[in-house]
Formats: C-alpha cells, structure tokens, sequence
DNA sequence: GCAAAAGTGTTTAACATACACCCATGA
DNA sequence: TCATGGGTGTATGTTAAACACTTTTGC
C-alpha cells in the first residue's frame, strides 16, 4: 500500500434501510429492537463485509434479517456526523427498501424482534435513524412521483382503488379516482386481468399486473403528481 | 467499545467532488492531475478527518484545493465496490459543487494542476470517477429543473441570455428566448437591475439579480422544464 | 331493493409550445 | 444606416383538475 494511504485513518462502516411496506390502509416501516440495552427501536442494520459492494451488503442484511429476497434497494445517502453513534465512530450508508408485506409476513424470523410502524405513530429511534426516515419519505416520494416503484409495495395481483389507496398514503392526501385511474392506466403499464377481487366489495374490482417488460424500461418520466409538495406528515 | 464493534473492519473514507463551472459558453468540470503516477486526471479528492463530517471535509477539501470558499456543495452518492480503487479498498463519498468560476480564477492555486474540462470533451479518469461524473450530471439536470441552484453556477449580477445559455449548456438544448424568459421572470426570484451589460451586446442587456430572500426559501417545484428527459451527452 | 364500492366522461382552466417583429446601440 | 443581439405578445394545443351519475352484486 501506498504511504498516502497508509497514513489514513479508518472507519466503521454500517448499512441501515429503511423498508417500508404497505398493509392495503396506510404505509408502515419495519423496527427492530436493537441497541446496547435492546430497548431502543433502530433501523435494519448490519456491518459492510470486506469483500462485498455496498449494495450488497445492504441486500445481504435485509435478507438475514427478514428472510426477504429480491428486494427493491436503492441507496438513498450516508450519514457520517463524528458523533452520529456515541459508542464509536462509524459511517453508516442508508438504504432504502420497498417489500411487498404478503411476502414478508411468511418469512418472518421468530429471530429478531420486528415490527411494522405507522409513519405517523414512530417510536423514538436510534442515533439518527429518525433523520433517515425522514429523508427516505421524501424519497419515496419523488420517486414515486417520477417512475412507477408504488407496484413494488403490491402484490403481482392488486386493484386499481388498492393503487390509489397506495398513492393516497404516500402522499398523505387523497387523489380523486377518476383522474387516478385515467392516469395511471395511461401510462400502459399495466394488464387487466379477467378475474375481479372476491369479499372486499361487493361489485368486486378488476385485478391489475404490471407489464413487467413495460416496466422494466420506463426510466421515463411517469406521473408527475406530487399532488402537494408540502404534505407533510 | 463494545465486543460487537471491536470485531469490524474498518474501511478508508474518501471524498470526491463533480465541481461544475460555466464560462458563459459550456458547462465545465473542474479535474487534477492526480493518482500514483500524477499522470491520470481526477476529480478533487481528500480523506476524511476523525474530527470531522462527511461535508465538513467535502467543503475542507475543496477549500484547500481550489482556495474556494461557501461553494454550494450536496451529497452525492457513495461508491464503495470492493475493488474500485486498486490500492486499497476506499469508500469514496462523492460530492457534487457549483462554483462561480470568476471567484475560482481570482483564487486559483499554483500549487495544484487543476484544469476545466467541457463536459463533452473529458479526459479518461481516475478509479471510478467517469460514473461519479455521469452521475453528477444527472442530478444537476434533475436538480436545476427542480430548484433555482442554477444561479450558483452565475456571477452576483446576469443577464436574462446569460441564464438562458446557462441553461442552454445544462440540458444540451436551446430553449426559445420568449418562452424561457416567460417563465424564468414568472418565479419572482429575479430583480431587475438598473444596470446594462456593457460590450457584449450593442444594445446591452439588463442585469438581474437574485431575491435571497425568495432564492433561501424557494424549496417549491420550480421550473419543470426538463425540455426533453432523454437529451444525451 | 338497498347499501357499498367500482367504474366511467365532460367541461373548464392552466400551462406549454410555437412562432415573428420591433428596439436600442455602437460601429 | 446597418448589423447584432435584446426584448416582448399572441394564438393554439395539451394536460391537469373539478365534478356526479350509473353499474354491479351480496346481503
């Protein structure tokens, strides 16, 4: 190694992700009980491994610690205040993760101690988790803004008014469903299917797929509804 | 320190800074000669202190390379693949920086090869830089259509065309005059100035200034106009 | 037959786009 | 006086927003 190099210090480095999930009503994250005393709620963490990339590792936590695989996980920023964990400095890469609750909730870990919370009903957290939180919700919601992830929180079967409940809570705010469906069906992303959800309704609302291959490429420019910029939580 | 942290890795921590400047022609980004060899251009870069944050050092390691100071600077995104630089394993925290490059030429350091490059004319770069420079642009198209940040890239006083160019050069379009002055002056974050641009232009034209005020404030959607989302390098 | 949610169309306003002429000035 | 860039207005099309009634079906 190079003397420029050997002179540095060096960091701990953790991953924590947000992941949200959404139960048909209203937009939860998933806490765990974590920190010294195991009586604090904290964020998915772990360490970053030697040989593995950042997003692996975040993938490779998400996955010991819920089970879940094939995850949606895109880096979201990193927080490095010296002070940041009082026990040693360490850098952590936030992450942020949008899982589908059906698929979670039959691989729950008995292991760890995980619960979904309300993002209007958070319990205090760990370090600065809040503050992840916060900017993962501003990201989710550009994003959603901007490309169709919302699917990602689905099930591969869901109803238009299971959308709109969907973009309802991302936004905080409720969309008129006339204007929704005329715009998302626009988009073409999605396949009507010829089955109608049973015992929600009694009418009974047509499924909807994503056409994956649409999706896949639809880097575009989507909805462009950011109904209310400053909805706040 | 407590057992669990003891057993980690640690890693070196690096920043790296996309700085971007306009000559009132082109976009530029501003590049080193750097690396083992002092052969291989490279983005601004430094290690981060123990005492400090992760923008504490961006903005210390920009200061101390360019002499440039209150810059506008934004997390960008972190690159940590395992062998991204071959010397030793880094996490690089990528920054990107506007700078007003009238204020850089005043302080311009000797000491340093520092060069600007055209955006459509850059070098082969160092480790991973050319992602983190492909990157930056991306978010500084998001970004400019966002938020008014281009005036970070303008002297105290401009002109109308002069943003108009500055624009022109971000999205690698033109846009049309009536249109984009229309809606420029729409924001209110613009005052006129009683001032002309001498020896240009014959006729000369108005000064503009921003309303710090507003400009401070002004974290509402913005311009939306990205003219055409797929313009390309 | 009625309650509850699903589904669908039209009108209006706002905004984006396209486009062309006159103005001021220095040489 | 003319060449150069600066400054402005209007007409048209597109997109977003507001709004209410009919349909289906399980009970």
């Amino acid at each position: 190694m190079i003397d420029q190099y050997k002179k540095q210090h060096a960091y701990l480095l953790a991953l924590d992700s947000i992941i949200f999930g959404f139960d048909g009503e209203s937009l939860k994250i998933l806490l765990v009980k974590r920190g010294v005393e195991e009586t604090t709620w904290s964020l998915m963490g772990g360490w970053l491994q030697p040989d593995e990339s950042l997003g692996q590792a975040a993938a490779r936590i998400l996955l010991e610690l819920t089970g879940l695989n094939n995850v949606y996980l895109e880096q979201l920023s990193v927080f490095g205040d010296p002070d940041r964990d009082p026990i040693a400095r360490t850098i952590s890469v936030a992450y942020f993760a949008l899982v589908k609750v059906a698929d979670y909730a039959s691989k729950i870990s008995e292991t760890y101690q995980a619960r979904w919370f309300s993002l209007y009903d958070l319990p205090t957290l760990l370090f600065d988790h809040a503050d992840m939180v916060d900017l993962a919700i501003k990201r989710l919601r550009y994003k959603a803004s901007q490309h169709p992830i919302g699917f990602e929180l689905l099930p591969e079967k869901f109803t238009i008014p299971q959308l709109k409940k969907l973009y309802d809570a991302i936004y905080n705010t409720e969309f008129d469903k006339r204007n929704f469906s005329r715009k998302i069906l626009s988009t073409n992303l999605l396949i009507k299917l010829d089955e109608k959800q049973k015992g929600f309704s009694r009418k009974g609302a047509y499924f909807y797929q994503v056409d994956t291959q649409k999706y896949q490429q639809s880097t575009h420019s989507f909805l462009n509804f950011i109904p209310n910029p400053d909805a706040v939580l």
